[in-house]
DNA sequence: TCCTTAGTTCAAAAGTTATTGAACAATTGG
DNA sequence: CCAATTGTTCAATAACTTTTGAACTAAGGA
């Protein structure tokens, strides 16, 4: 019952960035940064997309090596892979989520004011 | 006869992750930033696609903002927006170039041994 | 002027990614 | 056990991206 990563020297840089080139995926990426570590499960992410559609976002997400998904009762609990990331590819994650942290143009989990933008 | 670029606020996150999460334009990309702000001609990059299709990437790249085309004489002088990138996503660049540089997986420019890789 | 060099444009084909709805599986609570 | 909740899978379609070759433009040199 355990879903199917790559390990850490498996991640992809073209890969990850093709996935992270996308509003869904990177207000998803976004968002699971705001909350530190805290794991969410699927059904957070329902004001993005349909439920078939998360689910193909965040299988992508996985598969790519940038999130991790746990499977607890009929939960998936989903955390940022943010170590083994920031091993592979130093510097990157951070400057994304911080440059998706002002895009007014992505999507938004929360109806707005949930994630805290650092004046 | 001037190419149409966005403007510095123009240029988007996710478009410009989609536009690196190709193996040709990630390693047109690090060859331009090994070359330090030296502008190069498209034909430079022939060993990575056929002219048609260089046409096709190099235009990608422009678009999203990632690099700058000067028309002079007959050949379009590619640059790296590194001053603009910096400005609208700090550290993203430097982080993708040195993710990039170690990449034995991209397509390579030269005959290899082109790319200086910093010890 | 004629030829070459450098690069673009166009239309077609091939391939890939995103989105949808219906049906399914697994767990939990009553 | 039954029903609800959570999320997946599948097949279809729509939409986009990549690649190709042939035809083209524009500048420069002989």
């Amino acid at each position: 019952m355990t879903l199917p990563h790559p390990n850490a020297d498996q991640i992809s840089l073209p890969i990850v960035l093709a996935v992270l080139g996308d509003p869904t995926r990177l207000a998803i990426v976004r968002y699971l940064a705001s909350k530190e570590g805290v794991p969410l499960s699927c059904s957070q992410f329902l004001d993005l997309a349909s439920k078939t559609n998360l689910s193909y976002h965040l299988a992508k997400l996985r598969e790519a090596g940038v999130t991790r998904a746990e499977v607890v009762g009929t939960n998936r609990m989903i955390t940022l892979r943010r170590a083994d990331l920031d091993a592979r590819f130093p510097g990157l994650l951070d400057s994304v989520i911080a440059a998706a942290g002002e895009d007014k143009a992505l999507p938004m989990v929360g109806g707005a004011d949930e994630i805290e933008i650092p004046a």
